[in-house]
This record gives structure tokens, C-alpha cells and sequence, in this order.
DNA sequence: GTGAAAGCGCTAACAT
DNA sequence: ATGTTAGCGCTTTCAC
């Protein structure tokens, strides 16, 4: 009927019925349903997205980004947590898929064979974020993981660094460090360096480990000047420690860590890292998302590289300790 | 038909049909779709989730615990971020219910006029969670933020602390961190003391701000020796700056945060803070949904209190600086 | 500009 | 244990 048309804002509706139906409409309290709705129209405003954890601010971030990307579009975000299992992956995937979402976005390149099926088969834009290193199922936004962390082996070593730790948490889990953490190795062997001593924790990464692996590494590695952290909790972790013990950062040890979050403002320039744009990744990839929906050949397939910027810091005015 | 029965676990379906059907199922791909489902049977198996941001960490832990209280049990959470907007509640509100969700878990108790009305006449379970202090729609899960500002007023004045300062971001939306200054403030005027000096910062909290403000605070009032922040980030921040401004934390000044952040462990014990059960209240409040849907009489408006813990940590050891 | 008819893909209730 | 019928609340298409 008319009252429909109105209610969505449909023109061919006189400006008198439009009115009535609006009117009435509020005075019984009456909201649309979605269901219906999308169930006849065969299409939905939701947008799934797909993270691999909320435990810490990485992940939030991109989704308010893909909020911000989203907002004033008509459609809505949808959120789903992995926690890193794929098992877990293909089912979310397949629940958001019945919802009939009009886009997905799911975070990296490594689903299972048969989530990159149900993914193909629903036939709508998928976007796939943060990473680039991979084989695409249609669009991507993110950046090499491997190449950061090249390019912070780089960086180091140009700041004369040459004994290098590791110390990872959730390696087992987080397909993206681990990439990052090859890449770091490679360049260094580009150099004839190497990773000489690592430790690592199974879970999720946190302050506390850092601080904790961070002391016992340099008590079994005194010599090393340089630590390469899976991520900036950690490495602030690590810092936490050495100003503690009065272990001068970054001249007797620099520490690298990943992402630029905001709490290495609390010891501004002490820490390296690789500043990646969660924020503008969620938004540019709600925005490939409506490019796709308004126009179905042109945005297949597209593919968008933010790579973060190696931040050194106080590192860049120092020299390697043994100068 | 039967397939229906089958992929749906009825039972009243023979082994035989039930196999074919699930057979034939994957073989062409299949997957339900939830709109006809949920259309036709009128509820969906969505749990609505509405949190205000997810700036800091604390609201993102929530989201987990709500997923793990939701696990197994068929439900899955629905997330949406209000950026403590009250319109934008509304709205999302609104959107949320048109998907005719199984029940609401929904941030704080100050929703608009507006929102209250759309709760309760969609005639689910609601639950409340964060916040205990006012008036409940249905059920909630949370705490009272005045009584943990007075606990941790009352803490410091234990510890000999009589000069106290206050910091604190985004004043202008957190009403929680508003109840929680009040109840300190309140409880200090019990003993004669007043905070005497503050800053804010408009914005959302973070380190960062935290790191300046406290800078800017000890050199106007030199003399506090206590500052109560209004949450951990910022004290954090204020950590950081008086351990590189080799201001002994806590003998010359006490800091005090709010929400136990695994940060913290970053240095422990050196801030205060009260230890808030942020999973537990996730869990919790998906459990009394779940109750609520199987049990609609006996499990309206239950009211669940999880008072955060007090941790002077290592203020516990020092008397007033004054001694 | 408005209305009537059909149907989206399921589930509920009632046969059989 | 299986099939039949009706209908959830919309949108679409086609008349008027």
C-alpha cells in the first residue's frame, strides 16, 4: 500500500498521504521490520564484519572506522569475533551469510577453503583487511606485514643495530605477526644479521608479558641492542622494564614494536614502531563496499595499500652503543 | 517439509531423511536463511548489544564476555556503538529492534525518554549493564560508580592521603566517570577534605592526556599528594610523566585510576585503582538474557551487583608523605 | 498517485 | 515420520 511507499520515502507519494501515514505511524509506535523487508527485497543494509579478537584497542579501532565509513549510508555495520579459530570463522561467515548481508568485510587473506567458498558463492562485494600479503578473494585493504617488517630491520639496522632478540606473543595464533616477524628476518639476513635470541608466550599478547620476557631475555642475552616485539603492548611492556631496572632505552637497547597505538605517548619517541592506519582501513573499506554496491563491475576486485611508517623515534639521533 | 525438520535438528525425522537431507544440503551448497526463518517464527536468535565507544579497552572486553556468556547456546550478540550519542542510541536502538532481536543488552541506565518507550514495548529481556545507580528498565548487571568513588576516597584517606587532585577526559559524555568524581568528592567532604585542584580535557581519554595534565596539575598545586583520575588510561599517563620526572610515585603522590587495565602490570602496583569485573558482566548479562527467554516469569527485572575491588597496591605500605 | 495481487523462504499447526 | 496449508510483513509488479 501507500503506507510502505511513504514510510520509506518513496516519491510518487502526494505530500497529504505521505503526512497521514507519518503521523499515524508514530502515534501507534509503529517501526518498520527489517525482516520482512529484506526478505522481500532479497537484499539487507547490513554490512558484516569480521575481526579476530577484541582484546586489544587494534581491532575496536578498525571497527570504528568501518562505523565511521558506513555512517549516513543507510547501512549498518555488523560485528563478529573469530578469536582466531577458523572453525569458528566458517561459522560466523555462514550465520552473517543468512542474514543476507548486502557486503562483508573480514579481516585477512588466510580463511579456510570453505569459508572462501561460502564467500565467493554469496555473491556480494567482500572486502578482505590488513593484510596484503595473499591471495584475494575480491577487494583489499591493508598493507604488507612482511614489507613492515623489513622495513623496520631496515631502519634498525641503518641506526646501527646489530644484535638482535625477538619476543612474540600468540604466534601460534596471529598469522599477521608472523609475517611480519619472516619479514624482520629476512632483512636482517640481507645484512648477515639475525635473530639471535627470542622468547615467546602462548596467549594474547599483553603489558605484563613484555615486561616479563623482556627481563629474562636480557638476563640471558645481556649483549643485545636491539629487541623486536609482535607488537607494541609488548614492547611497551618491555619498556615498563628497562626504565625500571635503568636499562637506557633506546641507547644500550631499542626496542620496535607494531602498530603506533596511543599509549606509547606515554614515554613519547622511546619505542619504535610501525604506525599502521586502523581507522582509515575500516573506512576505506565501508567505502569500497557502497563503490561496489552502486556500481557492481567497475569495483570488483580493487586493491588498496596503506603501508604504516617506520616511527624510530629517539633512535634516530642515536648511534649503535658500541660506537 | 522435512528437510526443514531436518537441517533444523527437529527431531520426529528418521535417520535415513535426516542424512539425505543434510547430504543433499551441502552438496548444492546450502544455507538457510535466517530473514524466513525469523520472519516466520517471529523471533531471531540475536542478541542486541549496545556499548557506548570503543576508544579504550574496557567495552570491547564487555563484547567478549557477551560472546563467551553467549556461546553454545544458539544466540549470537549483535554490536552495535553509540559514541555516547543519545540520538544516535535511539536510533540504533531502533534499527536493532526492527531485526526483531531475542533480548537488549544495553550500556548504562540514562537512555533517552525515547529509547526507554522503544525497550519496553518490544517485550523482551532487557539488561542494563555498567551501571546500577538509577532507575532500571528490566534487569540489570553492573555496579554503583558513586559508591566506587567514595570506596577509593575513602582508601586514600585510610592511606593518610589529605590533598587531593583530580583529572579527567571526556567529562562532557561519561556519565559513569561523572557518578564515580561525585561519590569521591562526597566522600572526602565525610572527612573535611575537598579536591582542591582539577583539569579536563575534552575528548576521549588517553595516555597522552593523562602524561600532560598531570604535568600541568603538580605545577600549579605542587602540594597534592594524591590525584584521582577518571580512568586508567590517564593515570597512566600521569604515571609515566611523574616516573620521568622522577616524582616518587606513591610516597610523594599517590595516583588512582579506575577499571584494574592489564596496563597497570606495566609497572605494577604503583597505581591505584578499582578492579571492575568487565567480562563477568558481559557473561552475566547474556546469561540472565538466556534465563529470561527460557524462564520469561521469574527472571524480570533481577538486579545483579558486581562492586569493583579496591587495589591501593603498593600505597597500601606508605604512610602520608606528611609523616 | 494509489491499490490489488503475488510471492520472498521459511515455520506452525494440523492432517495423515 | 512425513506432507499439507496457511501466513509471517513486507516489496514488487502491474493495473488503474
Amino acid at each position: 500500500m501507500t503506507a510502505s511507499r511513504a514510510l520509506r520515502g518513496d516519491r510518487d507519494v502526494s505530500a497529504a498521504s505521505r503526512e497521514r501515514v507519518i503521523k499515524a505511524a508514530e502515534d501507534i509506535g509503529y517501526f518498520g521490520n527489517h525482516l520482512a523487508a529484506s526478505l522481500s527485497s532479497a537484499r539487507s543494509d547490513l554490512i558484516g564484519v569480521i575481526v579476530p579478537s577484541l582484546t586489544n584497542i587494534v581491532f575496536p579501532q578498525v571497527m570504528s572506522g568501518v562505523t565511521d565509513g558506513l555512517l549516513g549510508t543507510g547501512f549498518q555495520p555488523a560485528f563478529g569475533v573469530t578469536d582466531y579459530d577458523q572453525d569458528r570463522e566458517y561459522e560466523l561467515v555462514g550465520r552473517m551469510l543468512s542474514w543476507r548481508p548486502a557486503g562483508m568485510i573480514i579481516t585477512g587473506l588466510e580463511q579456510s577453503e570453505k569459508t572462501r567458498r561460502l564467500l565467493l558463492e554469496a555473491n556480494i562485494p567482500i572486502v578482505q583487511i590488513m593484510d596484503t600479503d595473499g591471495v584475494a578473494i575480491d577487494s583489499v585493504v591493508g598493507f604488507s606485514h612482511q614489507t613492515a617488517g623489513s622495513e623496520m630491520a631496515e631502519a634498525l639496522v641503518s641506526a646501527g643495530r646489530s644484535r638482535f632478540g625477538y619476543i612474540g606473543c600468540n604466534l601460534e595464533s596471529d598469522v599477521r605477526a608472523n609475517k611480519r616477524k619472516q619479514g624482520f628476518a629476512d632483512a636482517l639476513s640481507r645484512h648477515d644479521y639475525a635473530i639471535t635470541a627470542s622468547l615467546f608466550c602462548a596467549g594474547l599478547s599483553s603489558v605484563g608479558d613484555g615486561r616479563r620476557l623482556t627481563q629474562e631475555l636480557l638476563m640471558q642475552s645481556p649483549d643485545l641492542d636491539c629487541i623486536y616485539y609482535s607488537n607494541d603492548d609488548v614492547a611497551f611492556g618491555g619498556l615498563c622494564y628497562c626504565l625500571e631496572a635503568r636499562v637506557d632505552v633506546p641507547a644500550r637497547v631499542a626496542l620496535a614494536g607494531f602498530n603506533g597505538l596511543s599509549l606509547l605517548q606515554g614515554f613519547p619517541g622511546l619505542i619504535a614502531t610501525s604506525t599502521t592506519r586502523r581507522r582509515d582501513i575500516g573506512r576505506a573499506s565501508a567505502e569500497i563496499i557502497i563503490e561496489s554496491l552502486q556500481n557492481p563491475q567497475q569495483t570488483k576486485g580493487r586493491q588498496l595499500t596503506m603501508q604504516p611508517a617506520v616511527e624510530l623515534g629517539a633512535l634516530q639521533k642515536t648511534c649503535s652503543p658500541s660506537d
